[in-house]
DNA sequence: CACCAGATCCTCT
DNA sequence: GAGGATCTGGTGG
């Protein structure tokens, strides 16, 4: 396998939609000195700055909505509930957008993964929804404002030199507004959240 | 200050 | 398929 290579900033500073297809295959990094957490990106859904209801910034610039009025590849990470969702954020013509990781597949650091999981073997529950892949991989808000372009970060995204994967595009799920946006994004995987 | 909705997940039926 | 867990930001429902 050849070393996780951060993502340049210019990846995220292209069309919304289109960094959501192309973080397909692509990796989430976890690392710090105990542990070395490595997934692969398979679901994802874009949250858009214009025209998006469900959207978090529609509500415009807040506290908790800060970092994605900033630049793009910074992390965004919120709670919903007792549960936490990751996002990075996407910088469409200074309209902020973010991607939200919906599902993974666990590469490296299983072991660590399923004990934050409280899992004891694997199985495909194990991160195949947004706050189940926060878990196995240990994120939480102590991760918002990440650079995820630095390789030096807790928590960064990378690419390993992989080929493109097919991308599958349909509804976003579990949310009430905006349902009809096919803003969801996904390659084949048995660790899909459905 | 109080209330409510929420980009979820788990368990039980 | 339904309901509960249980926390927080945003709003004045």
């Amino acid at each position: 396998m050849n070393e996780p290579k951060a993502l340049p900033r210019a990846f995220f500073q292209q069309n919304t939609v289109e960094v959501a297809q192309q973080l397909l295959g692509q990796y989430i990094v976890r690392r710090d000195n105990q542990t070395f957490l490595l997934a692969r990106v398979v679901e994802t859904e874009a949250y858009l700055g214009i025209g998006d209801a469900a959207a978090h910034v529609v509500a415009g610039e807040t506290k908790r909505t800060q970092i994605l009025f900033g630049q793009a590849g910074m992390s965004y990470i919120f709670q919903t509930r007792q549960h936490f969702c990751f996002n990075v954020s996407i910088e469409l013509e200074s309209m902020p957008s973010s991607v939200l990781f919906r599902a993974v597949e666990p590469i490296a650091g299983i072991t660590t993964m399923l004990k934050n999981r409280g899992i004891p073997e694997l199985q495909t529950k194990l991160c195949n929804g947004p706050a189940k892949l926060c878990a196995a991989l240990g994120i939480g808000m102590q991760h918002y404002g990440l650079d995820l372009t630095d390789s030096e970060s807790e928590l960064y995204l990378a690419t390993l030199g992989q080929n493109p994967v097919p991308v599958m595009v349909s509804q976003r799920i579990g949310i009430n507004k905006a349902k009809d946006l096919m803003l969801r994004f996904t390659t084949p995987s048995q660790y899909l959240s459905r």
